[in-house]
DNA sequence: GACGCCTACTGTAGCGGTACAGTGATGAAG
DNA sequence: CTTCATCACTGTACCGCTACAGTAGGCGTC
């Protein structure tokens, strides 16, 4: 996609009054404190604590700093003389983008950024790569860190972990020493399995994502180099199906908002039987359920499809997918506690265990899941048939 | 307004001596310079500026600071001794709860992170909202400031520019001095409009977004107390169909995801010879679609949908939505790009005039549109019918 | 009226770095 | 053999603020 937008400068305006910025000298606590004359002291009790001073002496200092235009405490001397920023950092992998691009990761932070608004803490987003000797991990003023589906030995948690910051480790393998949260992914996936067992299904498909190496059908080697979340989810279907004796056809793309086609394709290419697939997200399944429907496939009756995580469009779709729900908001919200946890407990020098907290699965059976019936999907992908493209 | 600044609820975190006497010193370049017998400046260059000394000294030097376990010149004493925290803060309505919640700022926001990564610059959130005392926009470090979407007038605004923080605004009434980067809102909804226009519609319905009161179906108020994106759409909207003499009912809410079926129950209530309806967003759009068809009401046939903004799910919805495409990653990157330009002008002591940039916005026509039809959809809404709850 | 105990303010000593102007040695140019 | 630039490192002076330990005065107490 060529980028259509040009551009057009509409107006090119008056620099507006900077008022000197260079000439004047930087108003700070001793500008107030000369003109006033009081101390120093005085003047930043007068800001950050107003029970050391009178009232009247209050108000006369803080008119003489909204007069001498005084923005307030400079936020990086505070945080060097206090020794805390106020800021919580979000690690994570690739740069920021995916925190915005992915819904699931998107509902997760939103809650996080609920949950952390009433303390005041800001939210700083934290790139997990090095990138020209820049280390985000390293060079990012926070108080604590909050780590998000990162690789488990990124140099950035070794980086947190020598600057002594409290961290709390999101939907990654828990490392000792360090608090945790997680969803039971792996029960959730193996009840999916387990659903579409019980169907009947003897010929499943999987749709996994994995950022690395290999790509595409995998039908010998059950588990890659997939992250955390991914693996377990594996390991959940595997548990049921291998269980049951069922045949089962892997295929794994980085790809998770295209590409439902291509997997769809190479599934049942793969194994033709196939009757059913598992997918690691709702996102992705979504495509498969677009993919087979564009090409003739009625879902479910000729072949089933389930998506993971449950987010709010797997039942907006239609027909509405059976999928695994977990709590995102709710993940969200005991890691944003689990932070503030670590915060409050590093004031009063306690020392307590890191927690590990793990969040329930639940299977959802909607409408995208059947008995796998007569007439196999099969006979419907052939040359010739549309692309799929919408 | 009292720049009351009550204590953080983190407290104090232990920094210095105030660890404790049994804890270990902290490490700072003085440990470093001490064991190897050096200056604390030459420690800091080989950390800072590898070019100023010899390599096998610095390797000395890093080798023994990595026994120390020294983790790196400590970010805030670097900001306050540099100037500069190499953050770029983004200013938001609310908590930054909105930032992961609509899809539209999602993307937005996933561009400026993806333009920033490179420059390693951090992105720290920071709502606009004040809190106790607390004002993020005055005490949040960073070194630039991106508004996205908040009331012009906000004290957060204020803040930073008493605070003299190079400033981007987006989608927001552009002020003198400060640069800004904004879509061509009003012009995008006019074409919509002279859409619905020209196919012939007469009964128009509007569905659009506001914060604040009044909501609910206003006839007389044409433009009410929304945001500058509202009132630029709402403008351009009635421009068209004004001038068509087309008869206007506009619903308002503040809830874009849900209550299309309010919406849509509402403005046929209102205006029962209704054929049309604009929408805000594209969410928005997509809902009173729903809404439409849980009540038996074809899209298009006896109903037109338009949204805005064309983001991705529009084409996937059934029927297809007509929307106006707004260029959000461009946005995104443009923003972040005249953010870095501010940055970098600002060490070269360059004066420029702020800019103002203006996106174009384009009419997608797709399947939710149609010439209105003879059976009116008022005859489908009649007490009894489904709730359309979904 | 010495004592203690508030309240209201001040002085000092950092927090952990970086900028910049030295300083002495080295080697090349004149 | 100077002269002078260069290299490699050092010393000092901050950056702007806060913690904490004073200090001085007012006032009730016995």
């Amino acid at each position: 996609m060529p980028p259509l937008a040009i551009p057009s400068i509409i107006g090119i305006l008056p620099g507006g009054d900077r008022m000197g910025v260079h000439t004047m000298a930087r108003v700070t606590l001793q500008t107030i404190a000369d003109k006033v004359g009081v101390s120093r002291m005085t003047v930043s009790n007068a800001f950050s604590r107003p029970d050391q001073l009178s009232a009247t002496l209050r108000a006369t200092i803080l008119a003489a700093a909204d007069e001498l235009g005084y923005a307030g405490p400079d936020p990086a001397a505070r945080a060097l003389a206090r020794g805390s920023t106020g800021a919580v950092g979000i690690v994570l992998t690739d740069s920021a983008v995916t925190a915005f691009t992915d819904e699931v990761a998107s509902r997760f932070f939103g809650a996080i950024a609920g949950e952390l608004a009433p303390t005041g803490l800001a939210l700083t987003l934290v790139p997990a790569v090095e990138l020209e000797g820049r280390v985000p991990a390293r060079d990012v003023a926070m108080d604590a860190a909050l780590v998000y589906h990162c690789d488990p030995d990124s140099p950035a948690l070794s980086w947190l972990q020598k600057r002594g910051l409290p961290t709390v480790l999101v939907d990654q393998f828990p490392v000792d020493g360090i608090a945790s949260v997680n969803v039971a992914d792996r029960d959730g996936a193996r009840a999916a399995a387990q659903h579409l067992v019980d169907l009947g299904h003897r010929h499943v498909g999987i749709v996994t994502f994995t950022v690395h190496e290999p790509h595409g059908i995998t039908q010998s080697t059950p588990l890659g180099t997939e992250g955390y979340g991914a693996r377990e989810r594996m390991i959940g279907w595997l548990d049921a199906l291998n269980a049951a004796g069922v045949s089962t056809t892997a295929f794994r793309t980085r790809d998770s908002v295209d590409g439902g086609d291509a997997a769809l394709v190479a599934l049942l290419r793969a194994d033709p039987l196939i009757t059913a697939v598992l997918c690691f997200s709702d996102v992705m399944a979504a495509n498969v359920l677009f993919a087979a429907q564009d090409r003739g496939i009625a879902v479910p009756e000729q072949l089933s499809v389930v998506g993971f995580d449950d987010t709010p469009f797997a039942s907006r779709v239609r027909p509405a997918l059976t999928t695994v729900r977990q709590d995102v908001p709710e993940k969200g919200r005991l890691a944003a506690a689990a932070v503030i946890a670590l915060l409050e407990r590093g004031s009063t020098d306690e020392v307590l265990p890191a927690e590990r907290t793990v969040l329930p699965t639940e299977l959802v059976i909607r409408d995208s899941t059947a008995g796998p019936r007569t007439t196999p999907a099969e006979l419907i992908i052939a040359p010739g048939m549309g692309t799929g493209g919408r």
